[in-house]
DNA sequence: TGTGTAAGTAAGTGACTACTTGCATTTGGG
DNA sequence: CCCAAATGCAAGTAGTCACTTACTTACACA
């Protein structure tokens, strides 16, 4: 790992822990321990650093994929939900942070938001093959429904440390039941697949 | 309105705008047009001052209550939402930058917690409602439901500023299908309720 | 008219901030 | 082994921060 490298981790260390304004260079250098003066020479300022940290962030983002054609709708997005609640919990501080500079630093900021752009797109496609799969009995909006499974899974991640009872319980499950429930919403039948089997008919009964 | 009452205002309004850090006691005496040493004099400090400022602001928080008899439940859980959501967006600034001082000053942002933790509460009791007047077809969990209902509102008053493509439009008919959607995956029968009650008609419904 | 209280003015404290300069030291490659 | 780049160290600059001290003004009320 690179001297640079290390400095632009330590930095996104001390962002996610302090916000812009508390991410003095001094603490930055301490984290990563290097000299103040380091990052005045490699970075040129406490701006460009923390521009630089950010993109290095945001670009080692991976996202987990959902297939063009679904087969168990359930299943997957079960696994989908849970691999983005667990990265937004991982990263809830330094996404908390960001999201109260958007005003300030807008410029700095407005990378962030390619992750949460990225997955609504995907669950979007994904959504609407379901419904040329026939998969989905009622009529519907995907953007709608991509938003509230995603606001599900974002509130979660970022409020349930501050306020776990007004989350389900255990959290290890939570993905798993915001994904059945928007199938419930969808009248997507539930249960391992059968071949192509197409229901128009709004079937109010998918419980078990 | 009090000069105290003032300068609480005018510290609520610095720190939406620029957190708490950003909070100069010189910018919020400025924005209060009061002298600096005023606001030592009243308040002790500054941490003080803004620790007031923060309660003062929960506390006149007022949120829309749910009927503990449902009538109908796609007209009452639409007010409320919007009511919530209004709510919500009106203040995106000042939970933005709560939130991000979690960790930081958490004595200060707890109290923040209350609105969210009451209207979860509000709405369980609500669905709870729902279910023992037997409009709910599935079996579900109310703190499930209530969260996804909750986090779509929160999501989509935290972010739709900043990508609103994500979010269904236009943003004034975002709680009533979030709503909606909600209803649908309880099983909930929409249309006026049955015989013994007159409300405004407000059938017009989906399932075709 | 006198007095107490809230507010203002002026000046300054020490700590911290981003950032700079000058010089010594380490490090790695040819 | 030498050179050059990268890094460290010591010190300093100008600005901002929260907060203080000492003194003055405006006004309500008795």
């Amino acid at each position: 790992m690179n001297r640079r490298d290390e400095i632009l981790t330590a930095a996104a260390e001390v962002f996610a822990q302090h916000g812009f304004r508390g991410s003095t260079t001094r603490r930055i250098a301490d984290a990563a321990g290097v000299n103040e003066i380091t990052i005045f020479r490699q970075f040129g300022s406490k701006e460009a650093l923390m521009r630089e940290a950010m993109q290095y962030l945001t670009q080692s983002a991976k996202l987990a994929t959902l297939p063009d054609f679904p087969v168990d709708p359930e299943r997957e997005l079960t696994v989908w939900g849970e691999s983005f609640i667990q990265h937004l919990r991982l990263r809830s501080s330094i996404i908390r942070k960001t999201m109260s500079e958007l005003e300030e630093r807008p410029d700095m900021s407005e990378c962030a938001s390619d992750v949460p752009k990225r997955a609504s797109n995907d669950l979007c496609r994904y959504l609407t093959a379901l419904a040329r799969q026939g998969m989905i009995a009622d009529e519907f909006e995907p953007v709608t429904a991509a938003a509230m499974l995603m606001g599900a899974i974002f509130s979660d991640a970022m409020g349930r440390e501050m306020m776990p009872e007004v989350f389900p319980q255990p959290a290890e499950k939570a993905a798993h039941m915001y994904a059945r429930l928007l199938l419930r919403a969808l009248g997507v039948e539930n249960g391992p697949p059968r071949a192509t089997n197409k229901q128009t008919k709004r079937s109010k009964q998918l419980s078990s």
